[in-house]
DNA sequence: TCTGGGGTCCTAGGACCC
DNA sequence: TCTGGGGTCCTAGGACCC
């Protein structure tokens, strides 16, 4: 067989419960819930992730970990360390460059390769005994003409398999489904096509464009389309993403109330996101700030600054306009403040 | 199931301008 | 005077993903 290009997924599997049990090797084989403090007891925090072994007595990501408590009160909670994990990915992402392909790293625990070769499956299998051997971590590994099918591949391939999708047997795998198998589709909109007819893959693949655009945008309806035809993105992109923009965000374990400690959340938010720009050698050209009271409404309020900056004082003033331009009536559950960057010219 | 934190992109409506 | 048409920018919110 000839070669030619593919697009891998290589997906790392139960990623931050594998970094723990590395760690915790004699928890191997119990229920383990990540997340948070790891206090099961703490309201408003909710699950990083859950191992099969957890995972069988329901408890999933997102999760609040006292709901995770109450179905499991045997399960180990562990604190959520994201350092650890960020040490783990990198030595991943080290493993996968030494391989003859291009790598598009894609979170800490995913990542795209661009391959030419004449056998994809024996790439992966490499590719697998090599993260095995040097992290001691199982990937799933999932191929495909476009990052689309590889990833929906890799999901397949779990756990700790290789799986092949391509245009070849998208139809046969795929069309079934329901529209939320497609990434890019989630509840909401799976719901909203559900109601025009549009159950499963296959329904939507032969849906009518037009139609698609006029309920969906003229951008967001036709590519619904275009993902249940197995088409995406085939580009790998080795170059570093340069970030939109930057966020830090906070819930409260009780509400606040009091409208100067409020505003000095906000004034600390604001100058925490400014130094962390200023760190990546950012320029912050708007600022938002997001409210969220009880029960669970959140609204933001957002500007564009005069002239771009990474001064705290500038940062944080702005914020505390937009903080003015809130209803602070209600008790206040989170308060964030996010920042759009300036983008470098190409 | 009383609902984290950090991102990205798209849409719709209004302002404003010619 | 009762009202066009297009372009662009701004703002708020929604949906998705990990």
């Amino acid at each position: 067989m000839a070669a030619r290009d593919w697009i891998l997924h290589v997906d790392l599997d139960q990623f931050i419960a594998a970094v723990e049990l590395l760690r915790h090797p004699e928890l191997r084989g119990r229920p383990v819930v990540v997340g948070g403090s790891g206090d099961p007891t703490q309201p408003r925090t909710v699950a990083a992730t859950a191992t099969y072994e957890a995972r069988a007595h329901g408890i999933h990501s997102g999760m609040p970990l006292r709901t995770a408590h109450r179905r499991c009160p045997d399960a180990v909670f562990l604190p959520s360390d994201p350092p650890a994990y960020e040490a783990a990915s990198a030595r991943v992402m080290a493993v996968l460059n030494e391989f003859p392909v291009r790598v598009e790293v894609w979170g800490w625990d995913e990542a795209f390769l661009g391959a030419t070769t004449d056998d994809p499956e024996a790439l992966a299998a490499d590719l697998q005994h090599a993260v095995r051997t040097r992290t001691h971590l199982d990937c799933s590994i999932g191929i495909g003409d476009n990052k689309h099918q590889a990833k929906l591949a890799s999901g397949l391939a779990k756990p700790a398999g290789i799986h092949r999708l391509t245009s070849d047997n998208w139809a046969q795998t795929m069309n079934d489904r329901p529209t939320d198998a497609l990434w890019g589709i989630g509840a909401k909109i799976s719901k909203k096509l559900a109601a025009l007819g549009l159950h499963t893959v296959a329904q939507l693949a032969a849906a009518d464009p037009a139609e698609l655009a006029r309920h969906f945008g003229p951008t967001n309806g036709p590519w619904y389309r275009y993902l249940a035809l197995g088409k995406g993105e085939a580009e790998v992109v080795t170059t570093p993403w340069i970030a939109r923009g930057h966020s830090r965000e906070t819930t409260f374990r009780h509400d606040l109330t009091d409208r100067d400690a409020i505003a000095r959340h906000i004034t600390g938010l604001a100058e925490h996101v400014a130094r962390d720009a200023a760190e990546a050698c950012r320029d912050i050209a708007r600022v938002s700030v997001k409210v969220r009271t009880t029960p669970f409404l959140t609204r933001t309020r957002q500007a564009r600054l005069d002239a771009p900056t990474t001064d705290p004082a500038t940062v944080a003033r702005t914020a505390l306009n937009l903080l003015d331009r809130h209803d602070l009536t209600r008790p206040v559950r989170l308060l964030g403040v996010a920042v759009e960057y300036t983008m470098p010219k190409t």
